[in-house]
RNA sequence: UGGCCUAUGGUGUAAUUGGCAACACAGCUGGUUUUGGUCCAGUCGUUCUAGGUUCGAGUCCUAGUAGGCCAACCA
């Protein structure tokens, strides 16, 4: 960890503590327990890192366990991703497991409490139950069937097992208290019918165990000793330890539920749900859409594990209500991408530059590919007459804050000559067409002449247009228009869908990225990161762009 | 007319468990630079309120205020 001194969480503290007041190294365990319905997303990222993250510091294994009791949402094609995604972040679990792993368990203990009066069966319709359940202010009262016979339980139970009834007729309900101020304590579904099929058990069974049963006991069963969640299942810890009470066996190690606040991320929403209303509605195109904020979208955007990690260990693990900018998330992108992306160039909004007095019919400069990594050498970028050079780099008047080329001014090509534009030409509308200039051939980038080591304020990426090769370039911005889209009580976050999220152009680029490969991640110089999208063919290439640079001078632009 | 949880700079998280409120990001100034990138230096700014305990409170107690969560045969 950090050499300065390490400080710890609040679930790092309790596991200290818990170390002082008698467990064992060895007893520790801990499990990343997603339900298979969804993609995961950066929030399941911090869980992610914080249960491997444990299992790491103290040499403890972590299981991953699929939460797989409802048929009706879970699919094998969400357990392969979450392995996939699991896996790129670097971690390794102990073992696979699966509730559904659990079931014959579970319905032996279930005999157990029905056997001690501990679990009825019910035979009313679910809006019955509801309206018999109270309110947070009102004590509900007891289900009619609350007192049937252990034989009359068993024989229903039995019957709801081999496939009897129909779904909706019969649950087992947990005896608890309908009175409880807790409403999970009143009376909570242990077992519902459910004519499905299953990913795993297939048709083996047609009633399936709710989540509060299923949880802790699975913890058990794997002797799971830290079960992390979030906050909104604190209210669920007193169910789980009554549910804990009723099959633990005092010699075995008892799991112990703790929660803390899910981390929220500006500018997007962070809720499987709501992820998949996206997708459904073709808001975006799939989940690892690069605008969204699954790990299989970040990981098309071009951000690297690393960053992720990074990230996610920043903004810590805590209990309070947050929403942590994502702008952060965007440093640690920068941050590691500095480090290992080739600097390499290109034009995205084209302006034609000619030099006049350029005889030559082309040359090869040798250009630097990572001024952060002196082993990543250098390559050959072809120089010609005719160039691009960005839009936005050249004005026929700007002010001195204007470092870039204007008429009558000096700028450098990167890696190339000094440059002086004398003249435009324009079309009917006004529109700069081409920008004519004049080099000097004695200011070469590293001849070591006296021309070559003048300095001049502004320094230009360009392309050789008749050495660039095109590519489709995907440019994203923030998928909503609000910081918090899902917190509004009167609007519904679909309503703060950014139009604009995603402008696809196309790009100019050397020709050194004619064999770049899928997932190959560059610093476009001047521009930002960007990476080969899974969609490049042998015919066309494409690139997205996982963040700009910083950029100062957009900000000396917003303030004029 | 309930229960549970939370409150530290603009944002997020710390504070050796009662002992000088710190780190990162963002912002601002300046320096270096053949990327207005990177890097370097500096700077701004914080314990929800009111009482109490204590030599000493961000930390403990009481009350208040604000926010979140709790009534799916979802997880």
């Amino acid at each position: 960890m950090n050499e300065v001194g390490e400080s710890l969480n609040f679930i790092e503290h309790i596991v200290e503590e818990d170390l002082r007041n008698g467990y064992t190294k060895a007893e520790l365990r801990f499990r990343f327990p997603p339900e298979p319905n969804g993609y995961l997303h950066i929030g399941h990222a911090s869980s992610i890192c914080l249960n491997f993250g444990l299992g790491l510091r103290y040499n403890a294994p972590v299981n991953l366990r699929f939460d797989d009791t409802n048929p009706a949402k879970e699919e094998q094609e969400y357990v392969d991703a979450i392995k996939k995604d699991v896996e790129w972040l670097g971690y390794t679990w102990d073992t696979e497991r699966y509730a559904s792993d659990y079931f014959q368990q579970l319905y032996d203990w279930a005999v157990l409490l029905i056997k001690e009066g501990k679990a009825y069966v019910d035979s009313q319709s679910s809006e019955e139950m509801a309206k018999q359940k109270g309110t947070p202010t009102e004590a509900g009262i007891d289900s009619p069937f609350r007192n049937r016979t252990v034989e009359e339980n068993l024989t229903l139970f039995e019957g709801m097992r081999r496939g009897d009834y129909e779904e909706g007729t019969h649950v087992l309900r947990a005896k608890i208290d309908m009175k409880s101020s807790n409403m999970l304590m009143r009376d909570p579904i242990m077992y519902r019918v459910l004519h499905k099929s299953h990913h795993r058990t297939n048709t083996d069974w047609c009633i399936y165990p709710m989540y509060d049963w299923t949880h802790g006991e699975s913890d058990y069963i794997e002797q799971v000793s830290h079960s992390l969640c979030t906050l909104e299942f604190a209210m669920h810890r007193e169910l789980y330890d009554w549910f804990l009470d009723q099959v633990t066996d005092p010699k075995k190690l008892r799991p112990k539920q703790r929660e803390f606040a899910r981390r929220n991320l500006s500018h997007t929403v962070v809720s499987k749900r709501k992820l998949l209303q996206l997708v459904e509605q073709n808001a975006v195109n799939g989940w690892d859409d690069p605008r969204m904020p699954t790990i299989s979208g970040l990981r098309r955007r071009g951000f690297t594990p690393e960053s992720i990690k990074n990230f996610v260990n920043t903004i810590g693990i805590a209990k309070r209500e947050n929403l942590i900018d994502v702008s952060l998330l965007e440093f640690h992108a920068r941050e590691h991408l500095n480090k290992i992306a080739p600097r390499v160039m290109g034009v995205l909004n084209p302006l034609k530059l000619v030099i006049l007095n350029y005889e030559g019919e082309e040359e090869w400069l040798e250009a630097e590919n990572n001024p952060e990594d002196e082993t990543a050498g250098f390559r050959k970028v072809p120089f010609s007459r005719e160039l691009y050079i960005e839009q936005e780099d050249f004005k026929e008047e700007a002010n001195r804050k204007f470092f870039r080329l204007k008429l009558g001014g000096e700028v450098r090509l990167k890696n190339g000559y000094i440059i002086k534009a004398e003249s435009c030409t324009k079309d009917t509308e006004g529109n700069i067409l081409e920008v004519l200039c004049t080099y000097d051939p004695k200011s070469k980038s590293g001849s070591g002449t006296e021309e070559s080591l003048r300095k001049v304020k502004g320094t230009l990426h360009w392309v050789s247009i008749k050495h660039a090769v095109e590519a489709e370039v995907r440019l994203y911005d923030r998928l909503f228009t609000d910081e918090s889209p899902d917190t509004h009580k009167d609007k519904d976050f679909m309503e703060f869908i950014n139009p604009e999220s995603l402008k696809v152009i196309t790009g100019y680029l050397e020709p050194s990225l004619k064999s770049a490969q899928v997932g190959d991640r560059v610093q476009f110089q001047r521009l930002g990161y960007f990476c080969v999208d899974p969609d490049t063919t042998s015919e066309k290439l494409v690139f997205n762009r996982t963040v700009g640079l910083r950029d100062v001078w957009a900000k000396i632009q917003q303030r004029d």
